[in-house]
RNA sequence: GCCGGAGUGGCGGAAUGGUAGACGCGCACGACUCAAAAUCGUGUUUCGAAAGAAGUGAGGGUUCAAGUCCCUCCUCCGGCACCA
């Protein structure tokens, strides 16, 4: 028998698939669609990984099956190349972006075409490209049009080595996501995008999606919606009044004094009024001068300044409250200003103790309440002996810390008793508040002061103000330059070039300048599953028909890392597009996959300062490609973080190899026996269930199974071994088809039907039949299918194994489980 | 602190409430070989000669029966976090 050569196995196959264009992709037909995505890389100098075709080898086993199975499957890739990745590596190797791109998207569509993914290359798009960002460009510019994009000067993240502006999402732990580095709070000219006008729908329409509930938890806790109320504090000898945003309006007898954040504006109306406006100022310059990071770090000692002059009136009790400046209230959260409560919030309290501050507890904690005290508080009458029960709870608050529960309100005058859950809209309304919905989700930065981006498709006229881009004028080329390095001046490299700045107003037609920020990274994404439905669509982003007949995708896989950014990024966008009538699904990806990390040897992150990188090349080349999916495939749960153990993958190797062998044993002569049809069927339906469900290990394993009973078999029936090919295919597809042909197929066997079972032929023919004693297994026996209850319990009773156990007992119940187990209980 | 997920042999991991450890790796022994590799066969949770007993992070509970369901706790991983 010839030797299995994966090499020149699979590189023979890689030609003939490529001439053949055997993963071309039509439009519509008779067929059901099946739309098949995974993250499309961004090409980076650094090559594909074994992350990376983790997912693609699993995305892919799904498009396959799909296709045998009879779907038109649309299954494309192609290139996220904008970015700061694409533009640092380029100044780095001193290459232009463009051409550096070009190189590494060459070497990642071979490295992809070796593994034996079946993309349809013919849809293959690349982010930066005009046209593919001309369709970036005029969503930007429908935005713009409707509200969604706007021009602001407020203090935005600002990363001081990436020299950029960065969206929130951007961030890692108040530092930059790419490089580490402490982020500064700096005012600047920027273009923002309205998210959070969606985020109520974002979170809403969560519900609607078939995808893992950890990832829509994480989307959750991103948009973190909290229900609460404004409350007006009047100001004494002052014409206005403090808002704060409060989640506990039930606690508002509770507050004891107020805290605005240092930067608020009131402050300076209240100047008049301050007497110690120099330390006020002092604190503020303190706390401008620390980083996000310091400001929000949990733990910190409070500090914070009184503003003396300025008192404030408790709209429930009336009772006069100090006002202060302190960081732990930030300016972007609720209102930038709290009432404090110290009694019900760590926060309070923490600074309340070290200010000195009352405490006054006014929930009670329903499990340490008395039927006495309780009963005595909804009647509206307390005695001494109670007052001294609450007093004590109250002291117990200031020595051991507050109670952040719910419960009965406590000295709250006429809410005493009243529970605290529900007496939360009747405060709310007694003291002319109103109920408020914040989110934690922030609007999105969409500037960024580098080159390699979308140019945003927006002049600046002195005479006319704002204007956009005509439609027919997009795309705005990005200019080609020598010097894209980003500058010092809070500007992108764009600015410095006078003859692509300074263009002509299209309204007035005189003179204008061009925006000068580009757009970040994430913008190509956030559309570009819609463009492989169309990618050459000259008129539109993608035509009517064809998007109502791929869209939603059907399943996207891809890492957990883009969970709270791309795809909250995406989403946004489509639901954008579906509103102004431009796809026909409110939501783009109606099931998503995540993929778990590949560590290195050992379980430590793979990187290449540990020297423990597996290159996927090396393995292709020492083992093969179908080796090296399978392995991947098989080395556990898709959506779990496994090491990367080189011993293991021999196993898929030595797999492939007995494949390999089996052929030997075929003949057109021999018949299929009985067990063989049977594990037959039992497997055509657990490896149809697997792929379907991601669950690729146990697909695997069940084919092993499969064929270990096979090469026990003296000669395999012609039939039966093309059928088990035809079910190695999606997994590994060089040696199948190598093997097809060898069988005398002519056509490809990724053409094949997928095989169908009959459920009443995976049912063996005998039974095993577990017998136990009180619960515990003594002994197990055979039994020709068809045995009734009687006749199994019968023979239960009777066996060695569980005669002695039942000697001298009295039996008080037999417990039957059809066809599988007996238990017999003794009293 | 809050929200998720997970803890099972030497290792990766299997198990619709019904025979725990499938499948693979590793290891041991055997066959083949002058020998080795490859391959094939047998074995491999622990204790025990065996009968048997124990056993899925810890402790309780529900059940005829619990890795699986419930409660309390511990550890690890991921996300969020002075979010009012």
């Amino acid at each position: 028998m010839r030797e299995y050569d994966h090499k020149k196995i699979e590189e023979k196959w890689r030609k003939e698939w490529k001439q053949s264009r055997l993963y071309r992709t039509e439009d519509g037909g008779g067929k059901p669609k099946c739309y098949v995505l995974d993250e499309f890389p961004y090409p980076s100098g650094e090559g594909l990984h074994t992350g990376h075709t983790r997912i693609y080898t699993a995305s892919d086993i799904y498009a396959r099956m799909k296709r045998m199975q009879g779907f038109n499957v649309l299954h494309p890739s192609g290139w996220d190349a904008f970015g700061l990745p694409a533009e640092q590596y380029a100044i780095k190797n001193k290459i232009h972006p463009s051409i550096s791109v070009k190189k590494n998207t060459e070497r990642y569509k071979e490295q992809m075409d070796r593994v034996g993914l079946s993309y349809d290359w013919d849809r293959e798009i690349n982010t930066s490209e005009p046209e593919f960002y001309r369709w970036t460009q005029w969503i930007f510019l429908k935005l713009y049009e409707k509200g969604l994009a706007f021009e602001s000067f407020e203090p935005i993240n600002w990363c001081p080595s990436c020299q950029t502006g960065l969206a929130n999402e951007d961030l890692e732990a108040g530092l930059c996501e790419r490089c580490g580095t402490a982020i500064e709070k700096k005012p600047m000219r920027q273009w923002i995008l309205k998210i959070t006008d969606y985020a109520e729908r974002l979170l809403n329409d969560l519900n609607t999606l078939d995808w893992p509930e950890s990832m829509k938890d994480a989307q959750r806790n991103w948009i973190g919606k909290s229900e609460g109320a404004l409350i007006h504090f009047r100001i004494n000898n002052f014409d206005g009044h403090v808002m704060v945003f409060t989640t506990r309006p039930d606690t508002l007898c509770g507050a004891t004094y107020l805290v605005v954040s240092p930067e608020h504006a009131l402050v300076d109306a209240l100047s008049p009024l301050i007497t110690n406006m120099k330390d006020v100022i002092a604190y503020r310059t303190f706390t401008a001068q620390k980083t996000e990071i310091d400001r929000t770090a949990d733990g910190k000692e409070k500090t914070g300044v009184q503003l003396l002059g300025v008192t404030a009136i408790n709209p429930a009790t009336n009772e006069e409250m100090p006002v202060f400046i302190a960081d732990y209230v930030l300016g972007h959260v609720g209102v930038g200003a709290i009432m404090a409560v110290p009694a019900h919030d760590t926060r309070d309290y923490d600074f309340a103790k070290k200010f000195d501050l009352p405490i006054k507890a006014v929930i009670w904690n329903g499990d340490t309440a008395t039927k006495e005290v309780v009963a005595a508080l909804k009647a509206g009458h307390t005695s001494v002996a109670i007052e001294s029960v609450i007093h004590a709870y109250e002291d117990g608050i200031k020595q051991h810390g507050p109670y952040m529960g719910s419960g009965l309100l406590i000295n709250s005058g006429e809410y005493n008793g009243m529970n605290s859950v529900d007496v939360k809209m009747r405060i709310i309304a007694d003291v002319g508040g109103r109920p408020k919905v914040t989110y934690k989700l922030r609007d999105w930065v969409f500037s960024r002061q580098r080159y390699w981006g979308d140019p945003i498709p927006l002049i600046h006229c002195k005479k006319c103000g704002v204007v956009p881009v005509p439609e027919n004028m997009l795309p705005v080329l990005l200019p080609n330059v020598t010097s894209y390095a980003p500058t010092d001046t809070g500007e992108s490299p764009l600015a410095e070039i006078a003859e692509w700045v300074n263009t002509v107003c299209p309204k007035c037609e005189g003179p204008g300048k061009r925006e000068t920020n580009t757009m970040p990274q994430w913008a190509g994404s956030s559309w570009y599953y819609l463009r492989f439905m169309d990618p050459h669509n000259t008129e539109s982003l993608v035509s009517p028909e064809k998007e109502k007949y791929w869209a939603p995708v059907d399943i996207y896989v891809g890492g957990a890392e883009h969970v709270t950014r791309h795809l909250i990024y995406a989403r946004f966008w489509h639901k954008f597009l579906f509103d102004i009538g431009v796809v026909s699904t409110s939501e783009p990806f109606k099931r998503r996959c995540g993929v778990g990390l590949v560590l290195g040897e050992g379980g430590v992150k793979m990187s290449k300062r540990l020297g423990n990188v597996i290159n996927p090349d090396d393995v292709v080349e020492r083992f093969g490609a179908d080796t090296l999916r399978i392995y991947e495939m098989f080395m556990g749960p898709f959506g779990q973080a496994i090491p990367w153990s080189t011993e293991n993958l021999i196993g898929a190797r030595r797999f492939v190899e007995r494949i390999w062998r089996l052929q030997e044993k075929r003949s057109d002569v021999a018949v299929e026996d009985k067990a063989t049809l049977i594990l037959r069927h039992q497997t055509i339906k657990k490896v149809t269930a697997d792929i379907e469900d991601f669950a690729f290990n146990t697909a695997i394993s069940q084919l092993m199974i499969y064929a270990n009973h096979l090469e026990k078999l003296s000669s395999i029936n012609s039939d039966t071994f093309k059928e088990f090919v035809v079910l190695l295919a999606p997994f590994a597809p060089y040696v199948a088809e190598e093997i097809w042909h060898t069988l005398g197929e002519s056509d490809s066997v990724h053409k094949e039907l997928w095989p169908i079972f009959d459920e009443t032929k995976t049912l063996s023919e005998a039974l095993a039949i577990a017998v136990q004693v009180n619960g515990k297994l003594r002994d197990t026996f055979s039994i020709a299918r068809g045995a009734g209850e009687d006749e199994i319990v019968a023979l239960a009773g009777r066996r060695e194994g569980v005669l002695k156990w039942l000697e001298g007992k009295e039996i008080k119940k037999v417990i039957y489980v059809k066809d599988k187990l007996v238990n017999i209980v003794l009293g």
